[in-house]
DNA sequence: AATGAATGAGTCTTCATTCAT
DNA sequence: GATGAATGAAGACTCATTCAT
């Protein structure tokens, strides 16, 4: 397994901090090989090329990203629970690691279609997270049974999306994580009174 | 000013026409020239450089699309109706117009640091839209008191951009406008049955 | 026309000298244009690519080659003769232009299968010539009339090439011209006495 | 002495298949060690470098090339006859090897000048015997007395070069060996009737 | 105002070679 | 002797911008 490999490991990591560093254009494959301590040459023994690296980059990290939240929400019992931890989630390990944020929120969207639909694919699981917490909350009787699936998954990962972007964009003025509770009250119960 | 003379508008239009046909990164300044008729550098008559392109697309065409959603929403007597309104034209008029939600909702967010902050100049002026609506909502008494506006904005732009988003992405497979009602109603009443 | 264009030309002979000074593997394109007395990319405007500039070279240089003997061989009158036309015009103008026959002789044998074949193209119209020379020669009755024209076309081009290759390489310790009486000598009458 | 050693000559014969499938440019060190079965680094245990490759190829294969027809060549009594001989081995041992003909006749002539002078020096042991040939053709009263060995040994050697070039570019669609006879008469006798 | 030929800075990628194991 | 991961120098090509006409 090559991302077992720590090289492979350290280019990520080094790519990551490059590219919150000094936007993607500004991102040369040299730059990323010295920030990870290794030749340019081997950078292509890891990766394709340099989109290569930002695809693995987000698969690596977004990865791991699903994976905690999947982990995190089997523990909580019901729908509304689990779009909170969800959104916490979400949150909190983005507003933990701000140069991550910054190029899932900004850079990596510097890509061409190629990329994008890649990228895509990565997000489907996450896409997916959020549909069975919609259909459970159906289920029990908690969410109007109504409920047009696709569009409330764009209104959450929307909300959540713009949310972190915002807060990026702003240089991180406010503490993300604490925005969790609110979003999710917002989500839940909209703009109306009744 | 520049903006009146026609090849100004010419080199505009063609701009959105290649960059949705080729993608961002294939929209070479010849060949927006060819499009729109006129010679490569002419643009530099009418544009500081291709990023001064771009940001003036942006103007423009973001600048008739706020106008014409700030003149119909004055038309609304409460913040439930100007929000609709909102939401109905800024699907109507993305989806009558597929090259500009195109250019909009995925090409020019490949765009660097520098030309997204002075799009976002522009985004303003509809935040502020949105935030009046929200604030109205409040006054009247339909919208919560405590809201805060921040979060509600991003929750209505999020939802209306990765709704618009989606619909380009899925190769407009369904009609955008039709999405408006449900749209609204989940932003109002949220995914609670309360 | 691209080639009654001034820099067409200038680029050709640039490339002539560069590759009969440093060898093809040490002609970059900027040493081709730096000769040339034109920018690096002002060579894309008038070649395809490198390999471009290579074939041109052929056509245009071997063009001229071929079209001066075809030329001068019209106005002799018997086979034989036009056989040694021949020879010494193809030694004459190789010998009088050093850089043009180390370029033809080597190093534009260092190229790839493509190349070669676009070189290939090129030299058919010099193997006609020889050919209708054997033809004319063999209806004068003065050749043998059972000849394989492949093979004589062979002996005939096989001959020169060599020779003017072992002339190159020799590094031109003799005079080319001079050979061609002998040669011209050998391919009619052969080795043996009778 | 290293080219006893099995490896040198799993290398050298795998440098052949390499070249003869890809083409001189395409034929990597990588290709070659896989081809042969070892590591990378083990090539530079019994080459200098990749050109000493390519020597030592040219030199094994027309070592034995020209060893043999050294020997054939010898059990013959007169000029006439050696001449014939050389030129039955020298079409049927290419003639018999395609991948070998393609090396030596298109693939080996793309190298740079230092290593066509290493080539050469091979080469020269091939020419001292048409050399051998052609003096003992004129000592026996059979070859024109007058003849100039430098230029015969041109006309033969480009003659015989050429077919073989002929028959590797013409993908090998008549047999090479059935050539010798006409070939051999053609040099003898040349193209007059006389 | 308009043209478009010319410019030249900038970068990804390949691959022969090395050397620690 | 054998390995193969790592190295890093080198170069073709693109394209935004300029400026003489």
């Amino acid at each position: 397994m090559k991302n077992t490999k720590p090289k492979f490991k350290q280019i990520i990591d080094a790519a990551v901090e490059v590219i919150a560093e000094n936007g993607y254009h500004s991102s040369q494959v040299s730059k990323i090989a010295k920030k990870a301590g290794v030749a340019d040459g081997t950078i292509y023994l890891y990766f394709k090329n340099k989109e290569d690296i930002l695809v693995s980059l987000f698969q690596d990290k977004m990865g791991q990203f699903i994976a905690r939240i999947e982990t995190e929400i089997a523990e909580k019992n019901n729908a509304e629970d689990k779009l909170l931890e969800l959104i916490r989630l979400h949150f909190s390990q983005l507003g933990a690691n701000v140069p991550l944020a910054i190029v899932t929120q900004l850079e990596l969207r510097q890509s061409n279609q190629e990329l994008r639909h890649k990228i895509n694919e990565v997000l489907k699981r996450y896409l997916k997270v959020i549909d069975s917490i919609i259909d459970e909350g159906i289920q029990e009787g908690v969410f109007h049974s109504e409920l047009n699936t696709r569009l409330v998954r764009q209104m959450i990962f929307g909300t959540l999306d713009e949310t972190v972007t915002n807060w990026v964009m702003k240089e991180q003025k406010y503490n993300l994580a604490d925005q969790a509770a609110e979003v999710h009250q917002l989500l839940i119960n909209g703009l109306s009174k009744q």
